[in-house]
DNA sequence: CTTTATTTGTCCGTATGTATG
DNA sequence: ACATACATACGGACAAATAAA
């Protein structure tokens, strides 16, 4: 791509298009347990306003996909811990 | 006129004698690229709904006149892009 | 211990998108 | 055409937590 920016799918709030993003960069292993998800890399690469990446993240931390520190981030979900 | 309302043609649409209003003053130079044309302000100005205020941006923006970013504003838009 | 940098938490204000009555 | 409400989005500001210099 030349642009660098991001394209967006009508009627489906950004927030969760970049979701569904992440979440597909993680269940494909480009983001392996423990990478960082922090909001202002959100806000540089696709290009929106804190407060949009700020919900993806929570739409992520709900899916179980992150988990957050404040004043740390945000990082992806080590899955080995439920012992099934 | 001595209020501060303005006066309406019968028969035609508020949000047609709104756009055309605006369009006139961007051709006019009055309002010049990336000038804000807020809805919010047009109901300030004309006394209208917010309703019809938002009709008559649409009009403007199928005209080419107008770009608008959501949560941001509408504004004037530039001609002067492909001669860069 | 203090300072600095980074990141999330929270709050405010503004503006458009959509839906309902 | 009007009035209202809510969701989505942008922008900025400040506080709190964490880590490192």
């Amino acid at each position: 791509m030349s642009d660098g920016q991001w394209t967006w799918e009508p009627d489906i709030p950004r927030s969760q298009q970049i979701a569904s993003e992440i979440q597909k960069r993680i269940e494909s292993g480009e983001y392996p347990p423990k990478h960082p998800v922090f909001e202002l890399r959100i806000v540089q690469e696709f290009g929106v306003a804190r407060d949009t990446a700020r919900k993806a993240t929570n739409i992520l931390r709900e899916r179980g996909l992150i988990y957050t520190v404040r004043g740390l981030g945000s990082f992806v979900t080590t899955k080995d811990e439920k012992t099934e």
